[in-house]
DNA sequence: CGAGTTTGACCAGCGC
DNA sequence: GCGCTGGTCAAACTCG
């Protein structure tokens, strides 16, 4: 994922059916860039949804167990992931965005699990999860190798919560209309 | 004190 | 089989 996707056709503003409730920046000019889904993504129109192409992947990773052995000293120490098999892929929707700040406010809160560098790269990925509970969808934050002003995000899965941000920014107006609907 | 971040280590997959 | 690389874990740390 070190090349811009071919010939991008087209910039688009986010628009909220994409799933993306709070465009970060104004005007954000974001490009679709997913090495793997970009073009259907491109052919699903506006009503195409992070994920949809494949619901099943709202179940659990393919292995969560992680292997505690101890060592010598007495101490335990995890030896990584265990029993990883063959992943199949689960939806992924990439993003180029010209931005100055790595993390888009997408409206979902994030933990960050890891950092890594990457081959051809100055910058390093970062690796972050969903902290819902019961939401295991991920995502890649890793600034263009070419263009640093470039912030390339991977989505991967799909949120089977809704926005928070956006549940928060509605909860007065809900609120107003229970109380309106108990007359 | 709980939630989130940093970071070094570990593991699987892949190419040679 | 070996080395490289990407992805993940979890202890230690930071922050509010």
């Amino acid at each position: 994922m070190d090349e811009l996707p071919p010939p991008l056709t087209q910039n688009i503003n986010v628009p909220i059916s994409y799933s993306l409730p709070s465009p970060p920046h104004d005007l954000m000019q974001t490009q679709i860039a997913s090495d793997i889904d970009w073009v259907s993504l491109l052919s699903a129109g506006p009503n195409f949804k992070f994920g949809n192409q494949n619901p099943s992947s709202t179940s659990k990773p393919l292995t969560a167990t992680n292997g505690a052995v101890g060592l010598e000293n007495g101490s335990t120490k995890h030896k990584g992931r265990v029993g990883r098999t063959k992943k199949t892929i689960p939806p992924r929707i990439a993003f180029h965005t010209k931005s100055p700040d790595d993390i888009l406010d997408d409206g979902f809160r994030w933990r960050k699990y890891g950092q890594k560098a990457v081959k051809n790269s100055i910058h390093p990925r970062s690796y972050y999860r969903c902290t819902h509970h019961t939401c295991y969808v991920k995502k890649q934050i890793q600034r263009h190798s070419k263009d640093a002003s470039i912030v390339v995000t991977t989505y991967e899965g799909i949120h089977n919560h809704p926005c928070e941000q956006l549940m928060e920014s509605l909860s007065p107006l809900l609120r107003q209309l229970q109380f309106l609907s108990s007359f």
